[in-house]
DNA sequence: ATATGTGCAAACTGTTTGCAGCCGC
DNA sequence: GCGGCTGCAAACAGTTTGCACATAT
């Protein structure tokens, strides 16, 4: 609600409700899934409804999308830049925090940057484990 | 075609052709460009084609699938490391060789890293340039 | 009263699947 | 003749669009 406020955005319970989603699901869910979770709860909520309100809301910074698995979008509350680990044995995506140092040098070369987006793929601790059991 | 050899892969007329087109036009093409970009001079050249030739090649590691764009995969012969900036005003995509030296880090986690992609995006040089004029 | 948000259904796009015919060993 | 490759059409998933209704200032 805060960060509606701060970004001149109407204050409507969809939208309410989507961001409380996000901060306490930080599972990276695809829209899909935010629907279908919430829409028990508000039964007369729409689809078209997150859709608008996640386009809305990356816009202006609040959350941002994530395409690393290609299929689909998925969305994540934006608390400052990071990259994300996709496992490709259980799908969980982890967040990470690696710096690179070198993103400078696009603005060197004449660029302008906007976003950046680092995607690691592989087998994640949990799955490597399972496996050799 | 010594990729194909290599790779124990069956060398094919269609498997050729989009070998030989992503080396002619490394501009991250879409499976929907290579096809209408193949198709004139390959009349009978089917799109399930194309998409069952740029899996088997990404599969044996040949090509790569980008999902910078969100909406749709693209590709690229994959000849090392490198990532991704995407103009959001031109849709180009640039190739760029920022290693980001921390991706060590993630194996020291206990993770298995098996692909690393970074997508940079924003206005490149060029459509800068135009805006000003 | 006006502008903005919501929600339904239909459309659209990129990709995948089922299956019949084909080719090469 | 068998296994893998090709290509058509149909199915599918995720997303977007058109439009009518609701809501808030």
């Amino acid at each position: 609600m805060k960060l509606l406020k701060e970004n001149n955005i109407k204050i409507t319970p969809q939208r309410l409700i989507v961001i409380k989603y996000l901060e306490e699901h930080p599972i990276h869910p695809t829209a899909e899934k935010i629907f279908s979770d919430l829409k028990s709860n508000n039964p007369s909520l729409s689809k078209t409804t997150i859709y608008n309100t996640l386009e809305t809301l990356n816009e202006h910074g609040i959350i941002q999308s994530i395409t690393i698995s290609g299929s689909e979008l998925r969305y994540d509350l934006f608390l400052g830049m990071h990259h994300h680990f996709l496992c490709k044995k259980c799908g969980k995506i982890i967040d990470i925090d690696l710096a690179c140092p070198n993103i400078g040098k696009m603005s060197e070369y004449g660029h302008k940057v906007e976003e950046v987006h680092g995607y690691i793929k592989g087998i994640c601790k949990d799955c490597l484990k399972r496996g050799k059991k």
